[in-house]
DNA sequence: TTGTATGCGTTATCAT
DNA sequence: ATGATAACGCATACAA
């Protein structure tokens, strides 16, 4: 047995009516009489009648579903804007399809082609760590493809962006380690193509400037799997530590990367902050449970999410052309348990 | 300007042909003769050319895709089941559509009415902590609808379940407890309705009764918004340690029962384990770098959802109804970092 | 081997 | 006020 939902045909053929009075009736026409409209709806309402979708999609020409590609649904910070991005999509009617490029350029590629093959009406994008060559996607959006870029984001104009001040994010990082006595802090970044890793680098080395500490370049580190890979982030660790200019501490800049981090002083058995400082960027909702005195970058993912969706719904409702682009900036904040001072940065 | 896919008619506009030609070209029907396959394929090629998902669909009655409902996307758990959901879905042309029921017994209710009006073709679902009453999803099911139960699974029988071996996991946990010298034992568990906690609370028992141990009523402690709100743990906690028979141990039979259970321990000032012993259900990939001596059950959440995903698309694309039905049960672990003691239990 | 016609569920455009 | 028909993109039974 299959599941048959009742259709207007169903309606229109137990009521003796045509199936166009009533989708009229249902869509309340005013060219249908009363006392039809009130046999059709009652009857409707009593069997459940939905609308099918997909009949609307081949119709409308849309599908009413937006795509999103994340290079990991089980990060916390994408799996909170998904819930973001979930929330918006549900009260405008729109559901949700989620792709992941697993930080791979070739998964991110067949996962916009799969996405747009699903007829999605737009799509919420962060490119994978691998990504260094934005065509495929100035493609799909040459081709009409609503898009909005996500978190790291594209660096051509003419698109919707929504993203953390990652600037002043590690800059407020880099500037905690320092007023908290460290002085050779060592930047471990996502692969160096991201905007993010970008931004963040910067931050990084102006509060340095700021604060006339030389710049050392060995203290510049990337990951080129955006940390998801453990061995690469205790590669790193470990080439860092046994150096002869060893870091005092560490600015983990993405959430695998921390918790990686952590994960590699606890097999070395290297105190945090004792023997090594630490300020990671993290969403996981342990942040202040965490290691006692680990400092967290945490960002507004549910809110970037939400953002997002909001843009990309809008562009996809309107009818003309969008000609100004929104380039949507929120600030991080820092969270420090030992101190339990909370330092909030608003834009 | 909207995005234009080239359709079989485009193709079969340019070269000449009839649309059911194309159409059986790209099946590669036996009955085209090689050359016009060619020329249709390689036209198809050039033009990147998708067949439509949407007309499909229509066409098909399925619309290859497959509902997800959990009561909260950003929860490790769940994200991770998503994470293996999609894995499978993605290989076998599925797309998955996700819907939460935030522990909301009405919000289950219609984001399933969601999903089935979106014509998707099974339903992989977890229960909300307020849910007691199944007759939702039996009439659903009884549609027709392809469903599948999971984690949190519903008492009934001939359905396929997916779930982990809780009375085992909480019988472990506890029995660990009891073999470090805790006696006074309480156990927070989730929404008394729902299978995960029944089982877990099962398995507690059983566990003291083992092990001779004289079990408190008062000690078993529900809570109905499984663990979401921080308020309700801090009372349930704040009551119980501020009784006259203080439990030196905690079950939190949840992920945000445990990490709720920390914060609450955190504010108060409470040590673990030398206050108070804790060993939480936990999901968070940061498991082993939590507070040092946190005792965590973790379970196999991408591998259920790669199960139940595997399990609700050989439902759908079986012709005739299933007969037997699978009640996979899989194993939990018990991660204790302090003596990196390893327990794994296979079922 | 290829073409024509039909239908999936819906709505818009014509009739009546 | 209501009904008949066409169209969306595709696959297929039926014709040729």
């Amino acid at each position: 047995m299959k599941f048959e939902a009742i259709t207007i045909k169903d309606i229109a053929k137990a009521l003796g009516l045509s199936t166009s009075t009533v989708s009229r009736a249902l869509r309340d026409s005013y060219e249908i009489s009363p006392e039809t409209k009130q046999k059709v709806l009652l009857y409707a309402k009593e069997n459940n009648y939905r609308p099918n979708p997909i009949a609307l999609s081949l119709k409308e020409k849309r599908s009413s579903s937006i795509g999103v590609l994340v290079c990991e649904i089980a990060n916390s910070f994408f799996s909170q804007a998904i819930n973001g991005i979930e929330s918006v999509a549900q009260e405008k009617g729109y559901n949700v399809i989620i792709a992941q490029s697993k930080e791979d350029f070739e998964k991110e590629i067949s996962s916009l082609q799969y996405l747009a093959s699903r007829s999605v009406d737009g799509i919420i994008f962060s490119v994978s760590a691998e990504t260094s060559d934005f065509s495929h996607v100035q493609q799909l959006y040459g081709r009409g493809m609503n898009m909005v870029s996500f978190d790291r984001v594209v660096d051509f104009p003419d698109i919707h962006k929504v993203s953390v001040d990652n600037y002043k994010a590690a800059y407020e990082a880099t500037t905690h380690f320092i007023k908290n006595g460290f002085s050779n802090i060592a930047c471990i970044a996502n692969a160096a193509y991201l905007s993010i890793t970008k931004e963040r680098v910067e931050g990084y080395t102006a509060a340095l400037r700021d604060h006339n500490i030389k710049l050392d370049p060995n203290n510049i580190l990337y990951c080129l799997h955006g940390g998801l890979i453990y061995e690469e982030v205790a590669e790193i660790m470990s080439h860092a530590m046994n150096s002869k200019q060893k870091p005092d501490a560490i600015l983990a800049c993405s959430d695998k990367i921390t918790t990686n981090v952590m994960r590699y002083c606890q097999q070395q058995n290297i105190a945090i902050p004792k023997q090594l400082g630490l300020v990671g960027f993290s969403n996981l909702d342990l942040t202040d449970l965490l290691a006692p005195s680990l400092t967290v970058v945490s960002q507004p993912a549910y809110e970037m999410g939400r953002i997002a969706a909001e843009l990309l719904i809008k562009q996809i409702e309107s009818k003309r052309p969008i000609k100004e682009f929104e380039d949507v900036v929120l600030a991080t904040e820092l969270h420090q348990r030992a101190s339990s001072e909370k330092k909030k940065a608003k834009l």
